[in-house]
DNA sequence: AACCAGGAGACAT
DNA sequence: ATGTCTCATGGT
């Protein structure tokens, strides 16, 4: 039963074509982003920049990051064991420093329990990952999508604005409505997931600074 | 000198 | 379900 209409065949084709569209476009427009993949062996350090870029300018998170990778802190394990006081100092520069080093210990915590991050990244439920206070659904799949290379696409505000902008989406969809869109649409595939995302993140901001180019 | 970043949670309506 | 407030540092 439920055999898709054509109507429904053209419809996911056309969304299909628009999205590929969408994807060359950018990725001609700014070229290869490659936010995390290769360059940071430690996947941890990712986990944790999905925390501290929460509200917060990239620019930042990197002191932030710097800091803990200067401190040899940054691993699961050791921020687990970290007094409060010293991960509050050490990721200050991201802002929201309390709460923020409440999440990354709530989340090193998590992630510890699996024994290694390998385990962790294999085992780990989007689900689980929702019930740790501090990471909601777009943390979730950055985390997911960038430190476990696992194929959740990270729908953002930019995304949102995009998408809506061409007419893509009507603009009130839920979150997980979208990402959905986003994976029936695109090959199941975790670099093209994360550098359409980085792109989408790329052009937002070109946006924000000069309104008027389209 | 406001304004705002690669959000999320708590709370009121 | 849909708004509004808070969290906080550093760059335009």
């Amino acid at each position: 039963m439920c055999k898709p209409s054509k109507q429904g065949v053209r419809g996911f084709e056309s969304r299909r074509a628009h999205m590929m569209q969408l994807y060359r476009e950018l990725l001609e427009k700014h070229g290869r982003q490659e936010w995390w993949p290769c360059r940071t062996k430690n996947r941890f350090e990712i986990c944790a920049g999905a925390v501290l870029t929460q509200g917060t300018s990239w620019k930042n998170v990197e002191k932030a990051i710097s800091n803990m990778a200067g401190a040899q802190a940054m691993g699961a394990a050791k921020i687990a064991a970290m007094p409060m006081p010293r991960l509050e100092r050490l990721v200050r520069p991201s802002g929201f420093f309390r709460q923020k080093a409440r999440r990354l210990k709530a989340l090193a915590r998590f992630v510890s329990s699996y024994g290694s991050f390998a385990a962790f990244a294999k085992n780990a439920t989007r689900d689980a990952l929702l019930e740790i206070n501090g990471i909601g659904k777009e943390t979730a799949d950055a985390i997911l999508l960038y430190a476990c290379g696992r194929p959740y696409f990270v729908v953002d505000a930019y995304t949102r604005r995009l998408l809506s902008a061409r007419r893509m989406i009507s603009g009130n969809e839920e979150y997980d409505e979208i990402r959905e869109l986003f994976e029936k649409s695109l090959p199941r595939s975790v670099p093209v997931y994360g550098e359409f995302h980085a792109l989408i993140v790329e052009e937002g901001k070109l946006r924000r600074s000069n309104p008027v180019t389209s």
